[in-house]
RNA sequence: GGCGGCAUAGCCAAGUGGUAAGGCAGAGGUCUGCAAAACCUUUAUUCCCCGGUUCGAAUCCGGGUGCCGCCUCCA
């Protein structure tokens, strides 16, 4: 198993903090507004890298936060004349709808910043002792350059930051690149009570504090969208590092962004999506397949052209899995020739997967397997063993990828199969007396409203599209 | 200004030294009353341009062009 560490820049062999068990972090959503879909991919690309190690029979210990305290939140609540707290109750319970409609697994613990403030105080309070941090009347920061790796994750130095920097200068501070561990709250802003006055804690330390409790030290894999490089996660490595005295987590995943017209998806310039739009015309799992089309470093231009052609990619193995579904299998084993194939499929895939997560190269080994159960079917010497291979070797893709196959999607509204139903045995009496013209305008005016009919040699088959 | 990434067919997209996966769209065919689905054939002598290394390069090196990202909140 490789695994691409932005830490060194080079995919290096994934090795376990323990053998058969995988720890690991995700960072996750700020709970101020509805996900968009460029929130989606880190969850979705993430969760299928939990689903391929517990494939492959790993015990993984997941932990994705919920930031649910913060600058936004707070000018939010403000906004919609709620608390902080209630804010962000209401939108994890958003969050968790959009997620399970991507078919996105709930993780081992979602740990709340708002639930770990003693936690934070105590590694704070740390940081200030072995003198990384200092106290500016009830701030506390960061002090950057006693941290003498400071950088090392997102490849600058100290010196190229200040060059660059287009922090705001702030006389409090000792350096302007210093960030803050505690903020001193402000008249009408949310507390927790410290040893530095009333105040709440900067973004960066709630990771490190709530993956030191869930995780420990040195656990094995830290992921997120790679705009998190630089700062948040150059700062939990100082935090965390600086905390413990040892190295912090050993392999750190970043995922590329969602664009839009080769331009990043992202809140201020205003071109985002959220994901309960793009549900409403799209399947949760024509989204999930979208994203996992492509490798997860690499950008991804999105738009509805290019989430309808994995519609059609999608409704070919849903295809597959109806034709097979259909077939009358010859009884009998199965042939020694298809189970070499589907091996062969199989371990195409894993081997997809095991160089860096290559989701796009492992979905290609599925469409093979697609085009050569069809064939199978067509010749009709398909035994019943065969189908059961067919079967389980599209269990697999399922449990990776998170995707059901062949499954019709519920579509809200009365259930109209009785009315189809009868219009396909009117077409039927049609065809049989050989008035074409009539069964094909039945046919014709259905398809207008969105549904197909093919004739098949075992009858019609309907579908809504 | 500093740092980093990318450039593969009409479109999307794998592929990091051995002779171009897969998907969508298109064309032709088989099947069908006709369609659909499915299958077969076909669609890049070539991987942004120029030069170099090599028996051999989309893959390595140098130069150029274009696009994108990070350096501030961001997934």
């Amino acid at each position: 198993m490789k695994i691409y560490n932005t830490l060194t820049k080079t995919k290096e062999e994934f090795i376990p903090r323990e053998p058969g068990k995988v720890y690991m972090y995700v960072c996750g959503p700020t709970t101020y507004n509805y996900i968009h879909i460029g929130n989606a991919r880190p969850i979705v690309f993430f969760d299928t890298v939990r689903r391929y190690f517990e494939y492959k029979g790993f015990e993984v210990i997941y932990v994705q936060n919920f930031t649910d305290i913060d600058d936004k939140i707070i000018n939010r609540a403000l906004e919609e004349g709620i608390s902080p707290i209630e804010l962000g109750q209401k939108y994890i319970i958003e969050y968790f709808k959009d997620a399970d409609r991507l078919g996105v697994k709930r993780a081992t613990v979602h740990p709340k910043v708002t639930e770990h403030i003693p936690e934070i105080i105590e590694m704070v309070k740390g940081l200030i002792e072995k003198g990384y941090a200092y106290e500016v009347e009830g701030n506390v920061y960061f002090a950057v350059d006693s941290f003498s790796d400071y950088g090392k994750l997102s490849g600058r130095d100290l010196e190229e930051l200040k060059a660059g920097a287009r922090v705001e200068v702030d006389e409090k501070k000792k350096n302007p690149l210093d960030f803050a561990l505690w903020k001193k709250a402000k008249p009408g802003e949310p507390y927790w009570e410290s040893p530095w006055g009333p105040g709440r804690p900067g973004w960066h330390i709630e990771c490190s504090a709530m993956s030191l409790k869930y995780l420990g030290e040195n656990f094995d894999i830290h992921g997120g969208g790679a705009d998190l490089v630089f700062p948040h996660h150059e700062n939990e490595v100082a935090q965390s590092e600086a905390f413990t005295g040892k190295p912090f987590a050993r392999y750190w995943m970043h995922n590329g962004f969602i664009t839009v017209n080769q331009e990043k998806m992202s809140k201020s310039l205003g071109n985002f999506f959220l994901v309960r739009e793009i549900l409403e015309k799209f399947p949760g799992r024509v989204v999930r397949f979208f994203l996992l089309s492509t490798h997860y470093r690499s950008p991804l231009d999105f738009d509805d052209k290019k989430l309808n052609e994995a519609k059609a990619a999608l409704e070919r193995v849903d295809n597959f899995v109806q034709n097979l579904k259909e077939v009358n299998p010859l009884p009998g084993e199965a042939r020694i020739e298809i189970q070499e194939k589907i091996t062969n499929f199989l371990r195409d895939f894993n081997e997809a997967m095991e160089d860096d997560f290559n989701t796009a190269q492992a979905m290609a080994s599925l469409f093979e397997l697609v085009r050569f159960g069809n064939t199978q079917i067509a010749s009709g010497n398909l035994t019943a063993g065969d189908k059961k291979l067919f079967e389980e070797a599209l269990n697999v893709y399922t449990q990776v990828f998170g995707i059901e196959f062949g499954v019709l999607e519920k579509i809200a509204g009365e259930d109209i199969t009785p009315f189809v139903e009868l219009l396909i045995e009117v077409r039927a009496r049609l065809k049989k007396e050989k008035k074409y013209d009539l069964a094909d305008f039945i046919r014709d005016e259905l398809k207008k409203q969105g549904i197909i009919l093919e004739d098949t040699p075992k009858g019609v088959r309907w579908k809504r599209v």
